[in-house]
Parts: structure tokens; C-alpha cells; sequence
DNA sequence: ACGCTACTTGACCGCCTGGTCAAGGGGCCG
DNA sequence: CGGCCCCTTGACCAGGCGGTCAAGTAGCGT
């Protein structure tokens, strides 16, 4: 759907986007129907139609979004970073974070990769988001940071220490403090680090 | 459903579940209908619910039995091995080969974490094998062969960077070599082993 | 004040869903 | 051969779904 906006338009637009999140972070995407949401705004039916073609296209709009604010965020925190090794801290931590942060985008994303009406875009972006780390990984490895291995692979890894805690905490099974983050920076860290090379 | 079942009985359920298993893996399971089911074996709706109360205690049976698969294959590996951080090795490496090796029941338990409700009877079937692997990190740390930390967060994230790493072999972006597993589990041991203690 | 366009309404549609059930095999045991 | 019980059938149901649309409203530019 490519329509032109007012201001307007565009806040109800976003409303659509917000409480649609939430519904479908909470009962699931197939479960909740379009009906549920416009009541849920008080508006009609016609209105969901006028902003989106189907439900589908709206879950793929918001998952979108988020990915973009997410990748947003881990550009921001590696491109300060002093080191190679220092980008790969700082990427994991703000990939967390905003992970805690987001738990509705998170269990979206959840969702949809186990669905393949979804999970193209989603890996599209998820492989862009390890292309970056894995060239931080890459560079680490040149400086002699960190022994040689399959970036792609350890870039993987880290996304799966990062993605499984995070799931945890929103869980209640961990609480959110900064301790997780620690100790998942660490793991990663020492995981990556293998034998301590030489040096 | 508790249902006395003749031989005949117990194979028809065997493959409601079985084909089941193949549609909610490939199809997901609110787009998987019963009919299409029941019409995919070409057996009368009513078979269906002649063994199953819902689609929906279809899918935890089918749970219940692979977790049942999963942790038996864990156990086995795990009681097999000479020392503890032998058996976190042999528990990685046997989780790792049965999620390669069901791909199907592997989707199924994805999914089943994104839903409410499935996820109650899989998070306590999880939490006795995060337990189970918990029980194992502290005796290592007891021995001294890793050093200590909170077993139940460490075990978290083997349990992300295993099935992280599966997932990506089963969408094709890692092949399923063995180099694949022999990388997570170094990546894991690593990780664990922090700071190499003085010894 | 007019008109245009962005927006909103909600009844309506065809379809399909999970689930039921009365009726009818069919195999095994006595 | 008779009866029993496991199993099977498929028409049927109420309800809900995603999606449409003719008709109306409202706000902005002129």
C-alpha cells in the first residue's frame, strides 16, 4: 500500500502499528484478528483497510520498523567504539539492551521466524546485522585480538547467547539487571577468545 | 483424551502425529487445518477427534513426545561421560545432533515458545533440562575444572548458542558438518572456562 | 462558500474453521 | 454365528475470519 499521508494519516497509521504490536505480542499473530484491533481503537473495519492491504503486510510494516530501530542502535554503539574487540562488547550490549528494552518487537521477531510469510525479510535484516558483526569479528581477528575462525559462524554465536538470555529475561526466568549482560558479554568474549593465543 | 487403544488404534494415532508433525513444521499451525490433515492420511474427519480432543492436544503430545526423545538422548550422552566438563561436552554435542537430525520437531519447539499456549508445557520440559545441564556446570565448578558463576545463566547460553546454531544450519546458512558443532562446542567451553583459573 | 480529497463507517460477503454426531462397518471373542 | 466394542464416515453446525464497498464526514486549499 503506497498512500499519500496527511499528518493525521499518518498518526493513525502509527496507532494501527502500536496496538497491533501489543496484540500480537501478547495473543500471537494469527490468533488476533482485524476485527480485535479496530475495535480495540474504536474505529472501523474500513479504517485498517485504508493503511494496509492485508494483515500480513502490517505485521512485515512493524517488523520493519523495528528491525531498523535495532540496527539503528548497534551501528550507533560499534561506531564508537575504540577497538575491534571493543565494537564486539559494544554491539552485543546494545543489542541487548534494546532487546529488554523492546520485549513486544522481541517476541515478534520470535514469531516470526517460525513462519516463512515472514521470515524472508527477517533474515534479510538478521543477515545484515551478522554481515556487521561479522566484519567487526573479522577485523578483531586481523588486529590479533582474537584467534582466526569462521566469522559468520561466531557471529551466529554470539546472536544465540544474546537472543536466548534476553528470551529468558523477558521470561522472568532471569531477573533484567545488568548482571546478565555482564555475564553474557563475558562468555561471549571468552568464547571467542578460544586459547588464549600467545602473545 | 485417555483412550484404550487396540495395535490398530496406536498406529493410526502414530501417524496423525507423525503427519501432523510434517504440516504444523512446514505449513505452521494455525494455518494447518484438522481437515487437511485427516484428509492428507484420506480418513474421515471424525478419526480425528477419535484420538485427539483438539488440534491443540495434537501439538502438546507431539511436544511431549519429542522433549521426552530430546532429554533421553541427553541423559544418555551426559552419563556416558568420564568427568563433568566431559559430560557438558557430550550433552552439547548430543542436544546439537537431535536438533539436526529433527528439523520437523525442532521448528514445532520454536513455534511452541512464541505461543502461551504451548509454552507453559515446554518451559518446564526445558527448565528440567537447563537444570539438568546446571547440575553438571556446578560440578565442574565444584572440580575446579571451570571456574564459578551462575550455572543456571551459563547453561542458558549454551542451550542460545546450540540452537541458534542449528537453526542457521537448518535455514542452509551453515552447513550441517561436524565442523559446526565442534565450533560451538569450543566456543562454549571457551566460555565457560573464562579467565583460565591459575592452576 | 465550495469542492476536492483524505479519511471513516459498518453492513455485508463467501469461505473456511474447529468441532459434533448419528449411523455404519469390521474384526475379534465367545 | 452373534454380539460387542473399537474405529470410521462425512454431512452438518455455529461462528468467526479476512477482506470489500457504497455511502458519508471532515478538514484544507482556494
Amino acid at each position: 500500500m503506497d498512500r499519500k499521508l496527511t499528518q493525521r494519516g499518518e498518526e493513525r497509521r502509527g496507532q494501527l502499528m502500536a496496538y497491533a504490536t501489543q496484540r500480537f505480542a501478547q495473543n500471537g499473530f494469527h490468533p488476533t484478528s482485524v476485527a480485535e484491533i479496530t475495535e480495540g481503537l474504536g474505529v472501523g473495519k474500513g479504517v485498517f483497510y485504508w493503511y494496509f492491504d492485508s494483515k500480513e503486510e502490517l505485521l512485515r510494516a512493524i517488523l520493519a520498523d523495528a528491525q531498523l530501530d535495532l540496527r539503528r542502535r548497534q551501528r550507533a554503539a560499534v561506531s564508537g567504539a575504540a577497538s575491534p574487540s571493543d565494537g564486539i562488547e559494544a554491539g552485543l550490549r546494545a543489542s541487548m539492551e534494546w532487546s529488554i528494552e523492546h520485549p513486544d518487537y522481541f517476541r515478534l521477531f520470535q514469531f516470526a521466524a517460525t513462519d516463512d510469510r515472514f521470515n524472508g525479510g527477517l533474515r534479510k535484516g538478521e543477515q545484515v546485522a551478522v554481515n556487521d558483526a561479522a566484519k567487526v569479528l573479522s577485523a578483531a581477528m586481523d588486529a590479533g585480538e582474537i584467534p582466526d575462525g569462521d566469522a559468520t559462524l561466531l557471529s551466529h554465536a554470539l546472536l544465540g547467547v544474546n537472543t536466548h538470555l534476553v528470551q529468558q529475561v523477558h521470561r522472568g526466568v532471569l531477573d533484567a539487571t545488568d548482571d546478565v549482560i555482564d555475564a553474557a558479554v563475558s562468555f561471549c568474549l571468552h568464547g571467542l577468545l578460544g586459547r588464549p593465543s600467545p602473545r
